[in-house]
DNA sequence: AAGTCAATTAATATCGATATTTTTGGAGGG
DNA sequence: CCCTCCAAAAATATCGATATTAATTGACTT
């Protein structure tokens, strides 16, 4: 299972390969919270050497996806509320940030691709596919992307996939949750276009707040 | 030159003993930024094999001071000034929160570590050896380590080693310029040690500033 | 003289094999 | 019966060698 389609095919390296094939098994609980990762088996499953597993491991490090013990390999990394809900909290934190840097840089540019993310998303919401998470990501980023703070967007990403792991892992699938998000997403989208800051963040930081309190809802611990 | 005495010796794995001299190679400018890092060469001044170096060079990526260039192998981090000021912003608005945090969790054990985390660095200020940066670096860590969130802590860590890059690249040394810090510590330290977040964080973002227009002030561009 | 293409050189990415280390399982002693 | 310690098994970490890919050089054409 993979959950975006732009995650597999034709990339060059076989590391490149199989950072993606792991990161996916990783994001959608194929490869459970705080299993262990071993060479010899991924080796075999991903179809490569162990050097190209290795590294990829080292780099899904950086993305508080895997964690390396002394001499003893690599496992997912563990879940639990706490980490949830410091994600949470970091991401609206952060999102705030990048928002209201990116509507202050406001392009013409920038506005129409903004629009055409969120028309993507609109377009690809009813099925449940790959589809959906690429635009879905895709939109969230481009409200951010204007910033022009590389190191905060890097941060941003990451915590949007340490984010979508636990979407995943609390609903046993992409699913979003009984409540419409459509009109959530409407509010961030127009308070963006119409370049108000405070009312683009008010709709985001409520938009996570309310996914967060979903989530966490259907969290035992 | 290692700039940090803990940072070189008594590691198990070859990975990690090249983790920490290439990470300390890099922030010491010892490697100039954006100059390419050759495997080979590398191999043969850390005394490793080529996976140990491969695998080093990927977890630096992660810490944003290695980049990746498709299958060109890798390169140290480029400098510059809007990357330099990116870092002062991210550093005092998440340090805010992590030491707002970590006050609001305060507890007589934490106190008890910032003070003697305190005295060791006044104690070892006036060397200027690698013992003044580890000093340094954990007073500064111990103010935000009782905020619970590990993942702020992390990004927290990641740049103030960034920050300490630029250090070194603008004064060609360990220094921290003319002005005395000695005073700007003792200010946050107080202020902490009262509780008083408000002016503990005045006082920290005071001090990354004024560092930081230092700073500022000495790169071309 | 400048640009382009091809052959050479150099460097990366990857594989297969090996040495080290950790984990496991069981025998012997308390 | 449980705990400890040692041997066997498994897994990791590392090395050396090779195939693949990018960079370079120099001759050739325009």
């Amino acid at each position: 299972m993979t959950i975006m389609k732009t995650a597999i095919g034709k990339e060059h390296s076989a590391t490149h390969g199989c950072y993606l094939r792991l990161r996916d098994m990783i994001l959608t609980g194929e490869v459970p919270p705080g299993s262990k990762l071993k060479i010899e088996e991924l080796r075999n499953h991903l179809q490569s050497g162990a050097s190209p597993v290795r590294e990829a491991l080292s780099l899904l490090t950086s993305d508080l996806l895997v964690e390396r013990l002394d001499q003893r390999g690599f496992r997912a990394a563990p879940v639990n509320k706490d980490n949830f809900e410091e994600i949470l909290r970091l991401r609206c934190s952060l999102e705030d940030m990048a928002l209201r840097a990116s509507i202050e840089n406001a392009t013409e540019d920038w506005e129409e691709a903004l629009v055409l993310s969120y028309h993507r998303m609109v377009r690809t919401k009813k099925s449940d596919s790959p589809d959906m998470e690429d635009a879905h990501k895709a939109f969230h980023l481009a409200l951010l992307s204007n910033a022009k703070m590389p190191t905060l967007l890097r941060y941003c990403n990451q915590l949007y996939d340490l984010n979508i792991r636990y979407r995943f892992l609390a609903s046993e699938g992409p699913g979003y949750g009984e409540r419409s998000i459509a009109a959530e997403h409407e509010g961030i989208f127009n308070a963006a276009v119409d370049r108000d800051a405070n009312a683009a963040s008010d709709a985001l930081m409520d938009h996570y707040r309310k996914t967060g309190r979903y989530l966490s809802h259907l969290m035992q611990n």
